[in-house]
RNA sequence: CGGGGAGUAGCUCAGCCAGGCAGAGCACUACGUUUGGGACGUAGGGGCCGGAGGUUCGAAUCCUCUCUCCCCGACCA
């Protein structure tokens, strides 16, 4: 439970290249002015848009601005719908692939690199996959001054290429499982897009693995389901729903679909990461066939998983306030940040400047990423500054605070101040950097079940699902119909069908009547 | 891709209706005074008015096309 940082291996990535095609649609701009002040007009410089989630329009002006003023992110206009990460995002990026980077290797996965360029042939011997993912695709149709003869997808996802390798590196059953993970940029043309959640190009990772039977596939695919919803709890302090998609919501070419599903502010679920059982279906495609033991030739099950920047978006959505972001100390880049006040006398400067000078040493040795705000502004921009940045604490070292051998330390989530002994903040920051991610992961379970109702009637469905928009745990008979016109109706789609939902037993679908098994979970999706 | 809105300094915007020197606040640079919740003074720098055509003696302003962003849909591992 430490929450001892580790910096691991960042992932590679390389850049995406695009060719040709399909008009792209787009992305955002406006940082914002003050609103919600009347009185005091003036706009300070960077000042936020207050997060009004019930709105809109206002929220994403909200998350907009929090993710550009904060340096998070910024957009790349001339390519419509794809963003650069600057390094405080990319920081915090780097601290998730740590993390699941850590994970994967702890259940036994190693890390690869498959090609970006996808032949089309490739993506057509699994009809469903090419089916599925033929509108997004982007190819390449010239290269080296010449036209191609055969086009190139630049990869939506792997499958395919891995499909490929593991066909050759498979022979035996002695070879399986084969577990690899990659991390990677993937590109898939969207119509309309958003900082983080949906983006032309983005960054992931996507395991890949392979085995002998369809238990052992099968168990591979909810453990990593498993690994995804305790990092999203642990890392992100985003509490997370997971289950099994329907039929109609699941991966191009999958036989079962699981995802993890996060509830936004504004009631929407955001798709978390997925795990898929791919069955049979690549194996045949890409003949990844195998002896086994008994002497018979086998098709092998895999399975693929993939948890993308998008949970960024997520995480970053969820935490933050009217001050901007709030980052779980966790994954946060800077976890302290020290804001020296100026002294009048020389000799208290000193005082202060050695004091800061300790803490950050301290701080650091402690395993704590702290950074001093030493520029010229003043202190009361760095408070703003730093908390719309979202740095979980503060530590505010003044001429009078060490006149009494004391700091002052500020949480960023609650704004609590307290005073703390200067010997004794290094030890309290690190036991206050857990409560914040604590509080956080609270709070946002607070704000899910609040936001989760268990309805019956499809009147009152359709009510909350406008009023209150969140989660609605309702009777599914499992027809497609159904499912579709619901979404017609209301927008809602199922988003798993999650495990606890069987203990209400079965009962009668929500929109005919029919009988249902066990309850599925509703929402508007992003 | 359909409907609606918007692109003018790094940011937020005014100017456009009614064509005539490109503006404000914040941010930025220098110096000074300041510094415990977004300081102040003085002096400065910064623009192909999203892009391309057209009308006009003259276009940020009028017309056409196009690109990008935001919202609502459609679509979407």
């Amino acid at each position: 439970m430490c929450h001892r940082p580790s910096i691991g291996p960042a992932g590679s990535v390389t850049l995406g290249c695009r060719s040709a095609a399909i008009q792209p649609s787009l992305f955002a701009l406006l940082v914002a002015t003050c609103m919600g002040q009347p009185e005091q007009s003036r706009d300070v410089g960077g000042q936020m848009p207050p997060k009004d989630t019930r709105d809109g329009e206002a929220f994403s002006r909200w998350y907009v601005a929090a993710i550009r003023r904060s340096e998070i992110a910024d957009y790349f206009e001339p390519v419509g719908g794809t963003m650069v990460i600057r390094p405080y995002g990319f920081g915090i990026w780097e601290n998730m692939q740590a993390g699941l980077d850590r994970r994967f290797k702890a259940t036994g996965h190693r890390n690869a690199y498959f090609p970006l360029f996808v032949p089309e042939s490739f993506l057509r011997k699994e009809a469903k996959h090419v089916e599925g993912f033929a509108p997004e695709v982007a190819w390449v149709t010239h290269a080296g001054g010449e036209k191609l003869e055969e086009r190139l997808a630049i990869r939506p996802t792997s499958e395919t290429i891995i499909g490929h390798f593991y066909a050759k590196w498979v022979q035996s059953w002695r070879d399986l499982p084969v577990l690899i993970n990659q991390w990677a940029n993937v590109v898939r043309w969207e119509k309309r897009t958003v900082f983080f959640l949906r983006t032309t190009e983005f960054l992931w990772q996507e395991g890949h693995t392979a085995h002998r039977t369809y238990d052992e596939a099968q168990e591979e695919t909810m453990k990593m389901l498993d690994v995804y919803a305790e990092f999203a709890e642990t890392e992100l302090a985003l509490p997370v729903i997971k289950g099994p998609k329907t039929e109609r919501e699941k991966f191009p070419g999958a036989l079962m679909t699981y995802s993890i599903e996060a509830l936004m502010p504004d009631g929407k679920a955001l798709q978390s990461g997925t795990s898929h059982n791919l069955g049979q279906n690549f194996a045949r495609a890409f003949d990844i066939d195998f002896l086994d033991q008994d002497g018979e030739r086998r098709h092998a099950w895999t399975t693929s998983w993939g948890m993308s920047t998008r949970i960024m978006g997520g995480m970053l959505m969820a935490h933050g306030d009217d001050q901007g972001l709030i980052l779980p100390p966790r994954i946060a880049p800077i976890q302290v940040i020290i804001v020296p006040i100026p002294a009048k006398s020389e000799e208290d400067q000193t005082r202060v400047e050695t004091a800061v000078a300790a803490l950050l040493r301290e701080l650091d040795g402690g395993g704590v990423r702290a950074e001093a705000d030493r520029s010229d502004k003043r202190p009361g921009w760095k408070f703003n500054e730093w908390e719309m940045k979202g740095v979980p604490l503060r530590i505010e070292v003044g001429p009078r605070d060490l006149a009494n051998d004391q700091v002052t330390l500020v949480r960023r989530e609650s704004r609590a101040k307290e005073q703390v002994s200067l010997d004794g903040a290094p030890r309290r920051a690190a036991d206050l950097l857990v409560e914040i991610q604590a509080a956080l992961l609270e709070r946002a379970r607070t704000f899910r079940e609040a936001h989760t109702a268990t309805v019956d009637d499809y009147e009152g469905f359709q009510a909350s699902m406008a009023e209150r928009r969140g989660f609605l745990r309702a009777y599914w008979c499992g027809s497609a119909e159904c499912e579709a016109r619901i979404k017609d109706a209301t927008r809602a789609t199922i988003r798993v069908i999650p495990a606890d939902a069987e203990a209400d037993g079965p009962g009668a679908c929500v929109y005919d009547g029919a009988p249902a098994e066990r309850r599925v979970l509703f929402a508007q999706a992003y």
